[in-house]
Parts: structure tokens; sequence; C-alpha cells
DNA sequence: ACGAATCCTGGGCA
DNA sequence: ATGCCCAGGATTC
């Protein structure tokens, strides 16, 4: 009989949507009847929020708590969080207020940071919609949930064997299949390498990166926030941007995001944040994609 | 060091 | 219909 596990956490501390929602991963995906639905670690999970308790599925197989609490990052505290943020930033409280239990995941290293190749001058609904195309082509079958089938995201080994010729008529990455199948290349020649940064200092897991060719910056803080434990990463995009010029740094308004600027903007916040900046971010960026939304319709 | 052009592609908009 | 601009970047000159 297939079971389904239960995890008794308040709404304050996660909030499945805000978490789930585009912009850390790409692989979610909503059914009809509200549950979350992605592949973590091989497997597809189901998971949704019942009052007080978030419950979770897993195919195949059973559900298994110390997963959920490993991806969803359940060791860390927000209410701890938000009163230090709040404590350094009056204006977080009103962003912390409608954001309440978004959460910064814990992804897998080689995904995060071949989905992150793909994002790079791309949009949302694009890179989930190719990230979709590449699974489902060079990926793994895990199972089937209702009536839809669920692939894994492939292996950098199986990518460094793609033509990036031929992947570019499949996915509609264009110039970026170039980089993902170089990426690919570069870490299936090093096993094991992109794994041990989680145990590096954030300074020189970000020298490794930023080593690779086809990763800057903003991919690089990216990886090392959402799939590194580097939780002072603070990945500056055009939405963190906004945000700052408008709110904190006026003086960088006119600025384009050089290499300069961009490691100013992470400097401030990080010194204002401290070494969860990188969670401060994930708000920030949240109130510019919604207040952006809210723009356009 | 900075600014600009280039890399695919689909959607929005004049 | 057609052309231009841009989208959660990186590299090169």
């Amino acid at each position: 009989m297939h079971s389904i596990g239960n995890l008794e956490i308040s709404p304050n501390e996660i909030d499945l949507t805000h978490t789930l929602t585009p912009g850390q991963s790409f692989r979610w995906k909503q059914d009809a009847r509200g549950r979350w639905v992605g592949v973590v670690h091989g497997r597809v999970l189901r998971i949704w929020r019942e009052g007080n308790k978030i419950r979770f599925e897993a195919f195949p197989g059973d559900p298994d708590e110390s997963l959920i609490r490993d991806y969803f990052r359940l060791d860390v505290n927000l209410a701890a969080l938000y009163s230090q943020f709040a404590q350094v930033d009056p204006r977080m409280s009103g962003v912390i207020q409608r954001f309440k239990g978004l959460r910064v995941l814990r992804q897998e290293p080689e995904e995060t940071l071949l989905s992150y190749i793909c994002s790079a001058a791309n949009s949302v609904k694009r890179i989930s919609s190719s990230v979709e195309i590449l699974s489902k082509k060079y990926g793994e079958l895990i199972a089937e949930v209702e009536n839809e089938e669920y692939y894994s995201f492939p292996t950098a080994a199986t990518l460094a064997a793609v033509d990036s010729e031929c992947m570019k008529g499949i996915c509609s990455l264009g110039f970026r299949c170039a980089n993902l199948n170089s990426i690919a290349r570069q870490l299936s020649d090093r096993p094991g390498w992109l794994n041990s940064l989680r145990g590096m200092s954030y300074e020189d897991a970000r020298k490794g990166l930023l080593e690779l060719r086809g990763v800057g910056k903003k991919i690089a803080d990216c990886v090392l926030l959402f799939s590194l434990d580097k939780d002072q990463a603070f990945p500056v995009d055009t939405h963190i941007r906004q945000i700052a010029t408008r709110y904190y740094l006026p003086e960088f308004e006119q600025k384009s995001l050089t290499s300069a600027v961009y490691e100013q903007i992470v400097g401030h916040f990080q010194e204002k944040f401290g070494e969860y900046a990188g969670w401060a971010q994930e708000y920030l960026f949240y109130e510019d994609l919604l207040s952006r939304e809210e723009r356009s319709h």
C-alpha cells in the first residue's frame, strides 16, 4: 500500500507556494488539486499542506522524511532569521510579512549548475520548458503519476556525450547548448569535484566555480546558494538590481552592472544581512518579481 | 575598467 | 505581416 508522510510544521516555517514557485528550481508544477509535484534525487515527490501539516508522497517508494528535511532545509529556523533581518532593515518587515514561509532549497549541485547554464538571458517559462524537454529526451523514466511520465534530470556524463548542434534542434536553448555541453564535459572529467565544494569555504567554492568557462558571477552565486550550502551567496540579477537601486543604493542607478558594481551590491547586502544574506535575497527577489507581474497585468 | 556587440529563440508590441 | 526589443548572462574586443 502506498503511504503518505506527515510532518507537523507551521505555515510560518514553510510556505510551499512561495518556496517552489520558479526562481530557485525549474522542475515543480502544481496539479489540479494544488499539490506540488517535482523530481528530487531521482524520485517523484508530491507534497502539499493540510492545516498545520505538510503531507508528502514519493514515487516509486515510500515517503522519506529525512529527504524532506534536507531538501527544504528544515534545520534552518525562519523565525530567528526574520527577527534578525527586520532588526537590520526595517523595510524587510513588510517583505517578510508578504512572503512568510519562503525557504531556500538544498538542491542537487549538478542539476542546479546545468539548469542555471540554461538560464542565461532567458525567461523562467522557457527555462522550465527546456529543462523538461532535456529530461524527457536525455533523462531516465522514473514513474508515471496521474497519467504523466516523470524523468530524471540528465547526468553530466549523458549531456557530455550529446552533440550540441543536435541538442539545439530539440530544446530551443540556442547558443546555451554549447555551454551546456562544455560544462557537462568539464564536470564529467572531474567526478565528485562539484559536490566537494560543499565542504569548502564560500570564497574558495566561488573561485572554483568561476574557473569554469561559461560560469560567471550570477550563475556561480545561484549554484552556491541553491545547492552548495553557501547561505551568504547573494546572486544579483535584474530583479535584485532594481530593488537595490530603488531602495538601498540609489547611487548605482545610472551605472551598468559591471563586475565591480556587482561585487559592491553583493558586499552591501552581505554586510547588512550577514551569514544568511542569500535568504534575504530570495525575499527581495520575489518582491520585485511580483511587483513586475502586477504592473504588466 | 568600462561599454557594446554577439550568441538562439519566442513572445510582445508598435 | 514585418521588424524591433527584450528575457533572471557570459565572453570577447
